[in-house]
DNA sequence: TATTGGTGTGAGATCGATCTCCTACCAACT
DNA sequence: AGTTGGTAGGAGATCGATCTCACACCAATA
């Protein structure tokens, strides 16, 4: 069965007996209209249930009324929430949403930001899934497409970002645990290419040099971000002989994987093993005694992003600008104080 | 600053010196080309970065290729599951994704799919917000936009849907909580609007009366679907003279406030309150004891949805398919068995 | 009276891709 | 030689909304 084709203007202005140039000025409001005119139109219209072909007009005008999102995984808490605060922002700026999730895969995010493109959205906002080979990116910004990076800057970017202090939130959390005694600290990250992962990294090296420690490769193991792959790296890791006796996880996935791993070796935290996440999630508050997380303010990502991007579509032209919230240490139970021999 | 034009069939043609029709029918591979015609414009294209104009092709098509999505929540991890799922999908089927989440508000819900409409997208996947008032949808239906529903259906809707059996699971989950001898039963369920609720809450008195017990309001807590509300609900219920033995939550949001509640009253779970979710999560292994639950089998509905929705899109006209799944449940800890006097 | 200026309206152009005509050419036939 | 048919490719129409331009008309003004 055809799709009932849905009534245009050129019904419209049948309907009221006046030309489409006249029920588009009387829909519209602009130029001069007969009240008398007008009112038929007004009246054809909902008569009708004339609604505007947003596609048309998007073609007349440039582009579509629409902004797109670009998150690693939409199912990852951290992008869920995310997305749900561009939702809203967007909705309040009257801007439909376009979600596509490039699943941290760059040949997945080349289509669909050329998806993305070709649809002539009004901006992007975008986690990038790759630190280099980026020419995607930097085309489009050099074409003049409004694009936010969240979550992931890229330095040589010449667009607006959104992001929080990895290095320091991770070095904090290193700093934690040294303070606390610990001298064996292993790191569990997700794939390096990941600009966020690699400043996470780059703070848990500084945080050891700054203290004399030195930087095992052993300890530091790397899994894509799932709760799978986090436990078997976790088990990899304390199955050497000289067991790190604490853990710092780069997001909240690998806290979760890592909990579950040290659970099923029969190691306790923190009495065998103290534990640092970064990001804060539900489950931290769980589990007993409850994990101790480097918190980013999440809350705060989506709507700043949104702002900065209505700001470049409305034309603003200053140079880039690079916000990077400070992250919070969330001091709970998973952290034990080891004294030195 | 201007955002470039893009480059268009007119330049291509222009820069490989035939038309635009020459030029479009060597893009898109029809009709009669010369070799070198074809050739040339190829090149131009390739040397341009010609890619086409959704919009005008829409325009001229009817519609764009782009698939609606409306989920209650996407913060909710269940419909941020089936999004992901969904998103699979339909790039599988060089669709896009549009999600856009209704926050369960029906005036919102309504706006969304104006928008959808207006943008002519090919289908839509949608959680409805209410069980009534949906002439909004109705007339999509009728106006031939295919449609399927998920999770919630909508019986006097003529179009497919994808759901579980959510009065069956319910049922069996309170009669797994009987049969361990308990009584006095507590349901916390969310707003009575949405389909799923009320199937539930169904299930739940269902079981109850087929085993002659009695439904006592003062047992029965509405709570909207967030962490907080939940536990506000929770500790009423526990507030009462006489305390439920057992709570049946509807949703793992629900499940989640219930446990945080019980631990802030130093209720232990089983041994003073037994408890069962509806729809299993991460969490529920977290926890000691390991929460039981009735899972749906989440992943299944996603890719069966979209099946469904290309199913139409492609012209198919038979009569509506309503899929309802069949729960399970999924016995851990959380029930303890009570001795009857 | 002739002119200006404010109003109201319609015809046609535009956005970009694509399709339907229509013309033109050349080789192979009758 | 005249006709057919296959191959190439251009001009223009189309999708729907909206804007520009041009043309009316009527009142107030010089």
């Amino acid at each position: 069965m055809a799709r009932k084709k849905s009534t245009t203007v050129k019904d419209v202005a049948a309907a009221a007996n006046v030309s489409r140039a006249t029920a588009a000025r009387a829909l519209n409001g602009y130029g001069y209209v007969g009240s008398a005119a007008a009112e038929r139109v007004l009246e054809a219209a909902a008569r009708l249930g004339y609604r505007g072909n947003r596609v048309a007009q998007a073609l007349r005008q440039g582009d579509l009324p629409i902004i797109g999102f670009v998150p690693g995984d939409i199912q990852n808490p951290f992008f869920a929430k995310v997305a749900h605060d561009i939702d809203v922002a967007a909705r309040g700026s009257q801007h439909s949403l376009l979600i596509a999730s490039s699943e941290e895969d760059l040949e997945q995010e080349r289509a669909l930001l050329d998806n993305l493109r070709a649809l002539n959205v009004r901006g992007m906002i975008v986690a990038p899934a790759s630190g280099k080979d980026n020419q995607h990116l930097a085309r489009l910004v050099r074409e003049g497409t409004p694009i936010v990076l969240i979550d992931r800057v890229l330095e040589d970017l010449p667009c607006d970002s959104v992001a929080v202090d990895n290095e320091g939130g991770a070095r904090e959390a290193v700093e934690h645990l040294i303070a606390h005694g610990h001298r064996r600290i292993a790191l569990i990250q997700d794939d390096t290419r990941i600009v966020t992962a690699r400043d996470r990294l780059a703070g848990y090296i500084n945080a050891l040099q700054a203290n004399g420690l030195p930087v095992d490769q052993r300890l530091i193991a790397v899994s894509s971000s799932t709760v799978q792959h986090a436990i078997d790296a976790t088990i990899r890791l304390f199955s050497q002989p000289e067991r790190p006796t604490a853990v710092f996880t780069v997001d909240s996935v690998m806290t979760t994987g890592a909990l579950l791993a040290l659970r099923s070796m029969g190691l306790a935290v923190p009495r065998d093993v103290s534990l640092i996440g970064f990001d804060d999630f539900d489950l931290a508050t769980f589990t007993d005694p409850q994990i101790t997380v480097i918190a980013q303010p999440v809350g705060k990502i989506g709507p700043l992003a949104v702002r900065m991007l209505l700001d470049r579509i409305r034309g603003l032209s200053e140079p880039p600008r690079h916000v990077r919230f400070p992250t919070r240490l969330i001091s709970r139970g998973s952290v034990s104080r080891i004294f030195l021999p």
